[in-house]
RNA sequence: GCGGGGAUAACCAAGCGGCCAAAGGUGCAGGACUUAAGAUCCUGUCUCGCAGGAGUUCGUGGGUUCAAAUCCCAUUCCCCGCACCA
């Protein structure tokens, strides 16, 4: 050990040292697993700030469990699968010169290297190297020898099993399903393709199919239960619309809609064209209740949205309310409509608290909205909609549905209405117009004969209830999180045109998506340890279905894959013991996605007993307040902060800035000051080597007790935080704190148990700054921190009366220092008086009563005064008594059980820390019992109360 | 809109019924050390106070309680996700 820290060379010494010994290359033995795994890093970019956070958490946890008995294993992957390298490989190819300015300055990438990465496979190679190699430099405890690449031929082996067996469970089915859809590039668009209207989410209407004779009038609605409630139809005399032959039958819309239409997965054909005013007047058959309604003309209705034809519901939809009342008094004969419209009756189909019969009245009336075309009819729509949706219940007028909640109608109304073949869906931008990059209007397109993972099916989400419900999910207010998700998640596609992967086995001109590929990985670690023992075709389905579900036996898989049958049974025999995942830690933004597949596919596939059990969750990292970006900057790699700071000090600020899913801010002006204290730590172990005595050989004073006894809570609270995985906690108790306890150990005057201390001390930080404590604890001569045991917190050596004499000793000194400020003299002579020996009668007689919660003033003077040697005091009880109650009101147990329990002398305690008040004060301190006060000559003793001498200063 | 998280002193960030004028850090100010700078250490940092005290604070407005930053209700604002994309 140097005396100047100097992190690099530290850091690279115990990585080499520990990559030699292979100290983390586990094997099953007989103690207690622990498999802890981190979602692989995607290869399109250098690790950041982001990745080092997750990943320090994750490392930090292994260390620790080591450290206290587990076998651990840690493994590590790459994640290349999917679209976005294909990509890159294409700009940087193009040179692209954006991406290569992204790439040399941001991703520190030197051009004459972007030249070399050209291609998706060479682009694959360079970050799974550059990102093995920022794990190292950081000191992950990763085993190395599990790593792999999921476009490797092996991994690709387990995919192409795992596939076929999802599809012969029927989790893989064939659909359909909408996407935002470039006519003119005729290509499906994301985020990053849109020019205008990236918030656009894909709505789904119900589309009602009114009858006209043999026609059909579809009438786009959100709200399906409301067909109950028709009173008309409203079409816009203004617009043209189009009757085209759908499927097999004739619909009527406008052009608009005919348009959008074209690209649903319905055949669609031109018939004519129809204006809207040769529809209105004309009457249509609800095909819900058969009632037969008028066709009425309104303003409103725009041939953009929906099928440009609006079913009227005036009871509950203010815009068909106000229409219908606009109409009041209008001549309609020119539609040939001879009723008086506005003697319609409203049809009420909902309850709701807020509203009487009629809500869209009700609400038109609370906001006086004049007509149609007042703003504030919209505003009135949304109140309706909302109170309806949240506390509605449909009546009588729904026939079988009465009684069920608005909020959970839709689907149950759009099945069934489908079903009767009255209904169908529609999709509908929720913002309009979406446009793409190339000044195209985008449409919704059904993309027909799409793979599917069916996760909808109820009894798959049941499966995955019961998983979450016995896992531990870290922080735990995520849980619900983690519920609404999983009710929330639909069937998703999980086959693709394009990018990297694996085929779809039966269908192989697709590829497998890359999400659905990285669901079960966590068990091919296990696997991908003895790669060079076999090739990837001799992964059949029976090596797989014998390893990981343990179907057949190893003698019939090793027949038929031709592998060692050894090698079968060690991997079985690894996986047995491995498997579950203990834990997954994850960042945030992966709860919606793969941290959900990664359940879905386990209850799959696996039976109950390798189901994971945990799933840790944390924040961002944003850069002096700035969002990181890995496309336009700011970002910090992971290598950059090492190289900065060293491993260690990256280390433990990344963790000590922020808590579970708070997002932690990267600041330089932080991480400097966690680097001065870093070397101050360094310098107080160099200056006092490590070791290991037995504490208590030899005479202690209070402030060595003390410290001892502080140790032990900075180990519980450490252990207790690590065991939640409050990460920022463990390190504030095992470094911050414990920091501030030795400097006042030192301010003190300690030095007897000193490097004791420090030997516990560096056992304690090992697993967050793992270089600099190896690099300590080997003056003592000893193997491996890392193998250590973590410290375990000795209740033999808390000592209350030592708290209590240190907690004196500093309240006293910061009394005195206090006065000192307010009369501004400088003290030629401090005396000091401990409470008097009544006092503290009375205030262990208070706590005592507190605790069996009887204490009030009158018993509490009842009992001091039947005592014969309170009666001298008398007069001074009562009071004292008082103040004493509201104390002890607010004091914490602890306080309690050490003031009662504890054989404490006041005296004493400041007797013996009278050398360090007088240094700190400046003159000679002299100390007196209140019972016999001696030198007071302001009478100032009588104001001592326990744990609270009173002062004078001349 | 739906769902989740959040709002604490100059800043970051703990606390989540009594120990709270509120941990820790940063910044700032003063002091010690030093030829000086840096580093280090100490002290202070809501307001008032020439004896260790008092008063007003934890987004906003109500409420529960002997007691609220902490619990309940309402309200405002901020962040994230809402998909076929890793």
């Amino acid at each position: 050990m140097k005396e100047w820290y100097n992190p690099h060379e530290i850091d690279e010494k115990w990585q080499r040292k520990w990559s030699e010994a292979r100290i983390f290359e586990p094997e099953p033995d007989d103690r207690e697993k622990f498999f802890i795994t981190i979602p692989y890093p995607y290869l399109n970019g250098n690790l950041h700030a982001g990745h080092t956070r997750t990943f320090t958490i994750g490392d930090v946890i292994a260390r620790y469990k080591r450290m206290v008995g587990y076998n651990v294993l840690f493994p590590m992957g790459f994640h290349a699968t999917g679209t976005p390298i294909v990509g890159l490989a294409e700009q940087i190819a193009k040179k692209d010169p954006e991406t290569m300015r992204v790439y040399n300055q941001l991703h520190q990438i030197p051009l004459e290297v972007l030249d070399t990465i050209q291609t998706p496979e060479q682009i694959v190679e360079f970050f799974s190297k550059e990102d093995e190699a920022a794990m190292k430099i950081i000191g992950f405890s990763i085993d190395w020898r599990r790593k792999f690449t999921t476009t490797d031929p092996h991994y690709k082996k387990m995919i192409t099993w795992q596939f076929n067996l999802l599809r012969s469970k029927n989790r893989v089915v064939k659909g359909a399903h909408p996407v935002r859809w470039c006519p003119h590039d005729e290509n499906p668009v994301e985020d990053h393709d849109i020019l205008k209207g990236e918030d656009a989410t894909i709505i789904d209407y119900t589309l009602i199919k009114f009858r006209l004779g043999g026609d059909i009038l579809p009438c786009a609605t959100l709200r399906p239960e409301t067909v109950f409630g028709v009173t008309n139809l409203w079409v816009n005399p203004k617009i043209l619309h189009v009757k085209a032959r759908v499927n097999d039958e004739t619909w009527i819309v406008s052009k608009e809609a005919y348009d959008k239409l074209k690209f649903t997965d319905k055949k669609v054909e031109f018939i004519g064209e129809i204006d809207g005013e040769e529809l209105i007047g004309k009457k249509v058959t609800n095909p819900i209740t058969g009632s037969l309604v008028l066709i009425l003309p309104a303003s409103f209705v725009s041939p953009e949205n929906g099928s440009g034809i609006v079913m009227s519901v005036p009871a509950h939809a203010p815009y068909d309310y106000l229409a219908l009342r606009d109409l009041k008094g209008a001549d309609l004969s020119k539609y040939a409509i001879t009723e008086d419209v506005s003697t319609i009756p409203l049809i009420s189909l909902i309850k709701v608290p807020e509203y009487g019969k009629y809500p869209a009245v009700d609400a038109v009336s609370e906001l006086k909205v004049k007509d149609q075309n007042d703003p504030k009819a919209e505003e009135a729509t949304k109140l309706v909609y909302r109170r309806e949706f949240h506390s509605g219940v449909l009546t009588e007028t729904t026939g079988k549905y009465a009684g069920m909640a608005v909020s959970k109608i839709k689907d149950v109304l759009t099945h069934d209405f489908i079903e009767q073949g009255i209904a169908d869906i529609f999709y509908e931008f929720s913002e309009q117009p979406v446009i793409c990059r190339c000044g195209a209007t985008c449409v919704i397109k059904m993309v027909k004969d799409q793979w599917f993972l069916n996760y909808s099916d109820p009894s798959w989400k049941e499966q995955v209830y019961e998983c979450l419900g016995n896992m531990q999910i870290i922080p735990p207010e995520l849980r619900v999180e983690f519920g609404n998700k999983i009710d929330w998640l639909k069937d998703k596609a999980c086959a693709r045109r394009k990018g990297l992967g694996t085929r779809v086995p039966w269908d192989p001109e697709w590829v497998i998506e890359s999400l659905g590929d990285s669901t079960i990985y966590m068990g091919y670690y296990i696997v991908a340890k003895y790669l060079d023992e076999f090739e990837p075709e001799q992964l059949k389905a029976e090596f797989f279905n014998y390893c990981f579900l343990g179907e057949g036996t190893a003698q019939t898989t090793a027949s038929i894959t031709g592998i060692d049958e050894s090698t079968i049974n060690s991997i079985r025999q690894d996986f047995l013991y491995w498997y579950p995942v203990d834990l997954r830690s994850s960042g945030k933004d992966l709860i919606p996605n793969h941290l959900l597949f990664f359940l879905f596919h386990h209850v799959a596939i696996f039976p109950k007993i390798h189901w994971p059990r945990a799933i840790a969750i944390n924040g961002f990292v944003s850069l002096e307040g700035q969002k990181m970006s890995k496309s336009k900057g700011p970002i910090l790699t992971l290598k950059s902060a090492v190289k900065e700071y060293g491993a260690d000090i990256t280390r433990l600020y990344i963790l000590s800035t922020a808590e579970h899913v708070q997002d932690a801010d990267w600041r330089s002006a932080d991480i400097e000051s966690t680097r001065k204290q870093f070397e101050r730590f360094y310098k107080m172990a160099f200056d006092c080597p490590p070791c290991d005595r037995n504490a208590g050989n030899y005479e202690l004073k209070f402030i060595d007790k003390w410290m001892l006894s502080k140790l032990q809570y900075r180990i519980k609270e450490t252990t207790d935080a690590l065991n939640k995985m409050e990460i920022r906690r463990a390190v504030q108790n095992a470094f911050y704190h414990m920091m501030n306890d030795m400097k006042w150990y030192e301010r003190r005057g300690g030095v007897a148990v000193k490097a004791d201390i420090i030997g516990v001390w560096i056992r304690l930080m090992a697993p967050f700054t793992p270089h600099i404590c190896e690099e300590i604890h080997e003056r003592s001569g000893k193997d491996f921190i890392s193998l250590d045991k973590f410290p375990e917190a000795n209740i033999s050596l808390i000592d209350r009366g030592a708290e209590l004499a240190e907690e004196i000793t500093g309240n006293t000194l910061r009394d005195i220092e206090e006065i000192i400020r307010l009369i501004r003299i400088k003290p030629k002579r401090v005396v000091l008086y401990t409470a008097a020996s009544w006092k503290k009668k009375v205030l262990v007689k208070a706590i005592m009563m507190k605790k069996d919660n009887v204490l009030d003033m009158k018993t509490l003077m009842n009992a001091l005064m039947s005592d014969p040697l309170m009666r001298p005091f008398a007069k001074e009880v009562p009071k004292f008594a008082q103040k004493i109650i509201t104390d002890v009101q607010g004091m914490e147990k602890e306080m309690m059980d050490s003031l009662t329990e504890v054989d404490f002398d006041e005296t004493k305690a400041l007797y013996e820390a009278v050398d360090f008040l007088s240094c700190e004060i400046g003159c000679n301190i002299e100390i007196y019992s209140a019972d016999e006060p001696g030198y007071d000559p302001q009478g100032k003793s009588k104001h001592a109360v326990p744990m609270r001498p009173a002062i004078f200063i001349e």
